[in-house]
DNA sequence: ACACTTATAGGTGTTTTCACGGTATTTTAT
DNA sequence: ATAAAATACCGTGAAAACACCTATAAGTGT
């Protein structure tokens, strides 16, 4: 018997993935969680399960994090991504951070048994959305995603500051808000425009809501 | 026995829910589409559900448009939401748009089950996040909710241009994909301004990605 | 026939944003 | 110890964005 574990934040969803991944023969649900706070708390008081079915989105400890945990303190433990998010940012820090395998929450149960049995069976699960990613690691002995590259780079404040580009603020007050100089944000911008390949403030703005530093 | 109809992208979910719904007395699931334009076309070949069960956000048809339909052309058909979405503009305009009750996607089972037996006893299912709209439309004679009362005021060529103020292209860039003159444009961003109550581009690509016009 | 709204377009001037050229100081790595 | 990097900061000019106000044509309602 496989168990399995349920960590999203959307009870119904878990509710409903409960009821289907009994019904396969030879896969048990042992724990649900709301998100990867929770899913730590319940764990640390049992047996863990053989297989973590993650979402990325979720509040206060998201999947990203949660999934370096589990690859952390459960060696035994495979994460099975579970998630809406179908951009190469997404899948590759996931992968980074330990995930055997990601299929998206509109696929179709067969879908969902393979990955549940491939992972059980060989540890993985590749499927398209993962293989081209690999692909690109053997021939390029790192994967390539500006986004994800980016994304990792960037400092504290200027993560601060795509959060105030986010806003209606000119740079000047934003400059203000972070006590600094006016051309210290001018700076800050055009190191963002190169890093994150984009020219204006709107791009900045889609750059920080398209991956998660700001939530609007 | 009361025939329910699911409408959302994911299939998975879709598939929970129908294991749920099914396991209730009284309820079996006899349709599912991925969005508004599948359900309409699916449901002329058959007698119309008692209650669909539906999504906002979906590909091609989404939630408003679809429950609007509901409304106008199957009358003995009582729509549920059921969303992740939590903020005003949402719920309202789909209380607006003729939907019976609103839930969120991660509600609890019981929940769940207390909406799908107050809509078919009694055809509505009012909990906290549609009272406090229908207690203030009492009071107000109208719903007042800036966003969605813009939102519905938004001519064709206003949400085309908010899709093109979430790209990188200055205003006269836009003109041209829209073969209109730079200064119709500015009457347009200057109206939006206005209508929308924002003041900058940014506030404006807020503005329509929060509320679905643009998907990032 | 009349006022009323809506979509389109223009003129002018200010403010903000952006590009590109720098310097000085502190941290980090070797 | 010293070079390299990251960080904070500055000047100038051009381009884009924004504010405000006017105008015409088409359609709407009464």
């Amino acid at each position: 018997m496989t168990f399995v574990a349920l960590v999203d934040d959307h009870e119904l969803l878990r509710t409903g993935l409960a009821a289907i991944i009994n019904s396969f023969e030879g896969f048990k649900v042992v724990m649900e969680a709301n998100n990867g706070k929770q899913f730590i708390e319940k764990v640390k008081a049992k047996t863990p399960p053989d297989i973590v079915l993650l979402d990325i989105t979720m509040p206060i400890m998201d999947g990203y994090e949660t999934s370096s945990w589990i690859k952390n303190n459960l060696p035994q433990t495979k994460v099975l991504v579970l998630s809406m998010l179908e951009n190469d940012t997404a899948i590759i820090r996931m992968l980074k951070n330990g995930a055997r395998g990601y299929i998206l929450k509109d696929s179709k149960p067969k879908v969902f048994k393979d990955a549940l049995d491939s992972i059980r069976d060989s540890g993985y699960f590749i499927n398209e959305l993962v293989s081209n990613k690999l692909m690109h690691y053997i021939n390029h002995e790192e994967v390539y995603d500006g986004d994800a590259v980016a994304l990792n780079s960037l400092s504290e404040n200027e993560s601060t500051f795509l959060k105030w580009i986010c806003t209606e603020k000119t740079y000047k007050e934003i400059a203000d808000e972070m006590c600094l100089s006016p051309r210290t944000i001018d700076t800050y911008r055009d190191n963002l425009f190169k890093k994150l390949d984009v020219k204006t403030r709107v791009g900045l703005a889609i750059f920080a809501i398209k991956n998660g530093i700001v939530n609007i």
